[in-house]
RNA sequence: GCCGCAGUAGCUCAGGGGUAGAGCAACUGAUUCGUAAUCAGUAGGUCCGGGGUUCAAAUCCCUGUUGCGGCACCA
């Protein structure tokens, strides 16, 4: 080879090397300090390790500290680290996957003890002291039955097992750092040390050898790691301001609900909870009214029988609650889902084309016997109400039915708060019933029904549900988290199998499709969310008391008693407080507990007939005229959706 | 369901073989005050349930249960 090789720079410039050179070759030649800061070499727009060697023209660019891609290179040397500690701790404690993960990294181990807290501390002071012997982090190729000989004497079975998945004929990588080394694709930083010291270990948990709850279970340890000690700390704060605004938390802060041993995974809605609840549900039944749907409501026990035609016994049987009635000669289903229900009052009549589209609603209680593990808060339960619906319609109609019903979930989110949405749409898996025909047609009507609507949307191949394709809707909450509430699912299925049809215009019977979809979701988990999304502070049309009326001394009142009856009488859900306490702690109780206005009123203000107005996280009030100020907070308390909402139970 | 950790006053938590502690909240009294904690006093406990070890268990062991963190699950 004699021609010359043209590396391009980020910046445009091309370098020339009249012989193959690796990356580390590459960094030297534009600066020494650039070579010393060097973590890797992205290659192409692949990120390599620096002592690749590059033989043909391509673009690089070196990935130092400031590099998008230098977090995970660090992350996956930390995990690396973390291996190694482990082992020089704990001799005998196998090694098996340790990948870099968004904010950290993890390393999952074999060992029969557990990793104590303690275990912890000593694991990490340990990984300081790999990342300051600073070892030279070397690559090496091995044959692969070589490196299955390698862990098989080394004890190392977990490793083995990986290594005997690859093909005979592949070549695999190693990575030596000092005396230990791992399997692994790579790449890497030049040398431990350029993990840094902005790490910390997190916590240790249980996963699954593969991911298969039926292999065995390993100790996986979490840690996360940053680019400097700055960033690491900023990461530490964010996790304690989302513990603040854990919905748990919140919860019995607010007063808004509680769970108890004796009704696992069911919530205690209190009378706060429970106003914020019934918020949402008449803000949620008005919207579907002007939406042209129907409210149902359908049984709680239903007998089996239904649940085996739907298929939910067998399919679904594990999950659901069973009781006996009349003596044991019958067996009873606790509704998992609303759509049987639903079928039922659809068939109780003979149905014309004419009919449809049918828009069926319920607020459907539903009970699901989650395993225990899975329960989480009000967020993951076994008793929820979903806002559900089914729509029955024909095929034809299937497009503008989803494009409507796109329109109105996008709208709901909007009014509570949430902007940023990603659609997903979930094709065909490999498991499914119907024709490849049905699902061509499912899938387009669906495409273009998201297209009509002008939505951005992502296709996930295989992730549809067996009986037909869904269009998922993410949310991303105030602090980034992204939450899968809505679903549109399209079920030619459920027609079939429940033998449902209306009469077309030919005179001849036709199963109509269903569009099974829910907005919210689950109520409960939404509401959870809503609480984490907002910290507590709702918004006024939201807050379950949406205003306090307090007084300075208690000639004021006679007066805080009028205006908080006015206010009541207009429809705000105000509280009045009229205990001989000093202001300044009045002011901080119900600032703690969230309420967005707090109305105060003294000598001065009941003499001139006028409020002091303070809004939560405000720092000045507002002295208005009393009737003024009623409209204005019944103007700003008003449901977007229109409805009037409903006054408190207090 | 699986692995680990935890359950002490209404709440947040300390105590870890020798008769149960704090702060806040509650209650009583005083204070009538201008926008995020007024002062004093009083009362409050099956230390998650059951079993065991021990002269003695909140504390150690076993078991159950619930919660927490993950994993698996989420139709």
């Amino acid at each position: 080879m004699t021609s010359s090789i043209a590396i391009t720079l980020p910046d445009g410039s091309v370098r020339e090397f009249d012989r193959p050179v690796t990356g580390a070759e590459i960094a030297a030649s534009i600066g020494q300090r650039l070579a010393k800061d060097a973590l890797a070499v992205k290659i192409d727009g692949t990120v390599k390790d620096l002592t690749t060697t590059v033989t043909s023209n391509v673009r690089i660019e070196i990935v130092t500290r400031n590099h998008p891609d230098a977090l995970e290179v660090i992350r996956h040397d930390a995990a690396h680290v973390l291996a190694e500690a482990v082992q020089e701790l704990y001799p005998g404690t196998q090694v098996t996957i340790g990948p870099a993960i968004a904010n950290g990294f993890y390393y999952d181990f074999a060992r029969d003890e557990p990793f104590t807290p303690d275990d912890l501390a000593k694991i990490e002071a340990k990984m300081r002291e790999i990342v300051q012997r600073d070892a030279p982090l070397v690559r090496e190729e091995w044959t692969r039955d070589d490196a299955v000989a390698y862990f098989k004497t080394h004890g190392e079975h977990f490793k083995a097992e990986l290594v005997e998945a690859i093909p005979a004929d592949q070549a695999i990588s190693v990575y030596r750092q000092g005396d230990w080394l791992d399997l692994c694709r790579g790449p890497h930083a030049p040398s431990t040390g350029k993990v840094g010291t902005a790490f910390k270990l997190m916590k240790v948990a249980g996963a699954y050898w593969r991911g298969d709850s039926r292999n065995p279970m390993l100790q996986r340890i979490y840690g996360t790691a940053w680019r400097d000690e700055k960033e690491l700390k900023a990461y530490l704060t964010m996790l304690e301001e989302a513990e603040k605004r854990d919905h748990r938390r919140l919860g019995k802060e607010m007063d808004l609900f509680h769970v108890q041993e004796e009704a696992v995974g069911s919530v205690f809605w209190h009378p706060k909870g429970w106003t914020l609840y019934r918020t949402i549900e008449t803000y949620i039944r008005t919207r579907l009214e002007q939406a042209g749907y129907v409210e149902v409501k359908t049984p709680q026990l239903i007998d089996s029988s239904l649940f085996k035609a739907s298929g939910h016994w067998d399919m679904y049987g594990d999950n659901m609650f069973k009781v006996e009635a009349d003596e044991g000669k019958k067996q009873l289903g606790v509704k998992p889902m609303n759509c049987p229900g639903h079928t039922q009052i659809f068939k109780s009549a003979l149905r014309s084309y004419r009919d449809l589209p049918i828009r069926m609603a319920e607020f459907g209680s539903c009970h699901r016997n989650e395993p225990s593990g899975a329960l989480h808060g009000i967020m993951r339960v076994r008793a929820f109400t979903q806002d559900d619906a089914h729509i029955f319609c024909t095929e034809d109609q299937v497009p503008e039915e989803a494009a409507e019903y796109f329109k109105l979930q996008l709208g709901v989110y909007k009014d509570l708060g949430f902007d940023k949405i990603d659609v997903k749409l979930a094709l065909r898996p490999d498991v499914r019933t119907g024709s490849d025909d049905l699902w061509d047609r499912a899938e387009d009507g669906l495409r273009s029904a998201l297209r009509s609507a002008g939505l951005e949307f992502e296709e996930l191949p295989g992730e549809g549900a067996f009986y037909g394709p869904k269009v998922e809707f993410h949310l991303t909450d105030a602090i980034g988290r992204t939450w899968q509430c809505g679903t549109l699912q399209y079920d030619p299925n459920l027609p079939e199998r429940l033998d449902i049809h209306y009469i077309g215009e030919d005179g001849a019977k036709h199963r109509p499709i269903m569009l099974h979809r829910a907005i919210l979701g689950s109520l409960e988990r939404f509401i959870g969310m809503m609480i984490e999304h907002y910290a507590g502070k709702f918004p006024l049309w939201l807050a379950p008391v949406q205003a306090v009326v307090t007084t300075i001394t208690n000639e004021a009142d006679g007066y805080a008693a009028e205006v908080h009856k006015i206010l009541k009488a207009r429809g705000i859900r105000a509280e009045l407080d009229v205990r001989n306490e000093k202001i300044n702690l009045k002011v901080r109780e119900h600032s703690l507990q969230k309420v967005p206005v707090i109305v105060v009123v003294g000598r001065r203000e009941a003499e001139e007939r006028t409020v002091a107005m303070r809004y939560l996280g405000g720092k000045d009030q507002e002295v208005l005229a009393l009737d003024a100020a009623v409209n204005k907070l019944t103007e700003e308390a008003r449901s977007p959706a229109g409805d009037r909402g409903f006054d408190s139970p207090f």
